[in-house]
RNA sequence: GCGCCCGUAGCUCAACCGGAUAGAGCAUCGGCCUUCUAAGCCGACGGUUGCAGGUUCGAGUCCUGUCGGGCGUGCCA
């Protein structure tokens, strides 16, 4: 709706200047965009206001000019000019009912577009280390990261999810270590426990297990324990499997899979790192200074250069991550989403600069960041830090176990990524009106029960008599829910080109709230079946909508509460 | 010191390439259940958008400065 309205203003546009009531030329970059207030009709633009300067017309003038020769649509039931200059769009009810047989007859791809044309968008996120349970912070990752891909994909691409992870750096040497320690006996305060040892007590358990020789599978491979506590490389690549096994563990209960697990390592078995480097400095972005490769990144906009080989030879963390976005590059994904803790941010100038130095090609804005930042979690207003499991902080594990899943997704993608997140497990535990996750879903069960009743009845909805009387919905609650309706797919997009999964959230508040508000007003079944079937075709509209809505956010749609 | 992000109602947060009277929920106060689930609805109260300038017909949004919070600033990851 809102591109037609577009084309229809720049057709007046373009009918004025060939009048030469305007100035030829391209048309400014006005916006047609929904109007806060009803008042104002459903759509606004402000052309008029930004011709008004090149033209050297008052804007109202100019507006009445726009309206006169705008080309007349059935959709369109008004136009008015308000204000300084804006004109506004009022939809007619026939607009509005064809929103609710499109719902119903496109039922879980409505709202979704081919925007992205089948192109392949590489989502990145969560990509932590195998060193322990995942935290919150992860988890936040874990959902915004999701949430976007499948925001991503029904905006029309082929999404892949990655994970990329170091097994076998310092940190991962620093875990075979305290696992070792462990099966050697030792706690963490003890004496001859490593200095930066994990001290939680997950490693316990990963120690017990390697003496009992379980037999681990993770990522179609098996790794058995070896039992013997001196065998340090034996001991890493348990923990390691162990770790990502209760990692995935996690993630599938959170409703999160992937499609690649990227392994650092690999990446320098197959020589790719070798080969990232020799094109770095065939390219001539490189120089050695202090027994050390330096890669100018100041070139392409960092504020230092960065040492990329150190003088004893191995490579700075960054030169592998540059490698890993060259492989996505090769691999051809046409947009890369790289989600991180905004504590990574440093990171980015220096990984796009070596990007660019590998003059192959990458635009200047691939790959795409998004940040989040850190999470708070609060119980009975006080902040939670530790955990049983991990020691030292709150596992995402621990907040699906105690709020659900659906509640933890919801509250850590309701907000901005990039403010910070306070996570009020008494509020997200509340099964009361407090509770925003309930408000919504409840809104969803709602109908299913109205259905269930109808059934217990002994009625039934004849949808295509509902969809024959649509003009029977003009109560002013019901034309609350159809504007609402109409706004979907425009929110879809609107997520995708943002990145913003939070809008998601913020628009099925609205609609659960447009719904409440109608229900307590209205009764569906009533006696006159033309009226019956009308509302109760909103009302299953409202539902399909809402079930899109929560499954974009991975959540469920639950029919009873 | 320098760089990035954030600062909106008592609290948690929205506000769609700058748009009209800055919106929700919670909290507080007052109403609505013999009627499809009250996990709901309706109303009231609540604001100098941290502060000071600037650009613009128009600024929460852009620019400069400043204060506060977070993060980064390593031949760590």
């Amino acid at each position: 709706m809102k591109q037609q309205l577009r084309d229809l203003v720049l057709a007046a546009i373009g009918t004025l200047q060939a009048r030469g009531e305007l100035p030829a030329g391209a048309a400014p970059a006005f916006v047609v965009e929904r109007t806060r207030n009803r008042d104002h009709g459903d759509f606004a633009t402000n052309a008029a206001l930004l011709l008004a300067k090149t033209a050297g017309r008052k804007p109202r003038d100019l507006a009445a000019a726009l309206v006169a020769t705008l080309p007349a649509r059935d959709a369109i039931a008004k136009v008015e000019i308000a204000g300084p200059g804006f004109i506004n769009f009022f939809l007619s009810p026939a607009a509005y009912q064809a929103e609710v047989r499109a719902v119903l007859a496109q039922g879980a791809e409505y709202g979704r577009s081919h925007a992205g044309d089948g192109r392949t968008a590489g989502v990145e996120f969560v990509s932590a280390n195998p060193t322990g349970p995942l935290h919150v912070g992860h988890g936040r990752a874990a959902a915004i990261g999701d949430c976007i891909a499948r925001i991503l994909a029904a905006n029309g691409w082929k999404v892949m999810r990655e994970f990329y992870y170091n097994d076998a750096g310092a940190q991962i040497n620093n875990l075979a270590i305290s696992v070792q320690a462990r099966a050697l006996g030792l706690g963490p305060d003890d004496a001859g426990w490593p200095d930066d040892g994990y001290r939680g007590e997950y490693i316990k358990d990963v120690a017990a297990a390697y003496l009992r020789g379980d037999s681990v599978e993770v990522e179609g491979h098996t790794v058995v324990g070896a039992k013997d506590p001196h065998d340090l490389d034996a001991i890493r690549e348990f923990a390691v499997a162990y770790l990502r096994r209760e990692q995935n563990a996690d993630l599938a209960a959170f409703g999160v899979g992937f499609d690649v697990y990227f392994l650092e390592s690999s990446l320098y078995r197959d020589g790719k790192v070798e080969e990232t480097v020799r094109e770095l400095v065939a390219h001539g972005h490189t120089y050695e200074e202090g027994g050390a490769l330096w890669l100018r990144t100041t070139e392409f906009g960092d504020d230092k250069d960065r040492v990329m080989r150190k003088s004893d030879g191995t490579y700075t963390y960054f030169v592998p991550d540059v490698a890993y976005h060259r492989s996505k590059w090769q691999r051809g994904y046409e947009r890369a989403i790289t989600e991180l803790g905004s504590d990574h941010h440093g990171s980015l100038a220096r990984v796009k600069a070596g990007l660019q130095a590998l003059d192959c090609g990458i635009p200047p804005g691939w790959p795409e960041y998004v940040l989040h930042q850190m999470v708070t979690v609060m119980r009975g207003g006080e902040e939670v830090k530790l955990s049983k499991r991990a020691g030292s902080y709150v596992t995402l594990r621990d907040l699906i176990d105690e709020v659900g899943r659906d509640a933890t997704r919801w509250f850590l993608i309701a907000r901005k990524s990039d403010s910070q997140l306070v996570f009020d497990i008494d509020l997200a535990r509340a099964q009361t009106n407090d509770n925003p996750v309930y408000y919504v879903q409840y809104a969803h069960a709602r109908v299913a029960s109205v259905m269930r009743q109808l059934a217990e009845r002994g009625l039934a909805w004849d949808r295509a008599n509902g969809l024959a009387h649509l003009a029977r919905l003009d109560g002013e609650a019901e034309q609350l829910v159809l504007a609402e309706l109409s706004r979907y797919a425009e929110v879809v997009e609107n997520a995708g080109a943002s990145l913003e999964p939070h809008l998601v959230a913020t628009y099925l508040r609205e609609l659960a709230a447009a719904f409440h508000g109608w229900y307590n007003t209205s009764q569906f079944i009533v006696d006159e079946a033309d009226l019956r079937d009308a509302r109760l075709a909103l009302a299953n509209a409202a539902r399909q909508v809402l079930a899109n809505g929560l499954d974009l956010l991975g959540m469920s749609a639950p029919e009873s509460m």
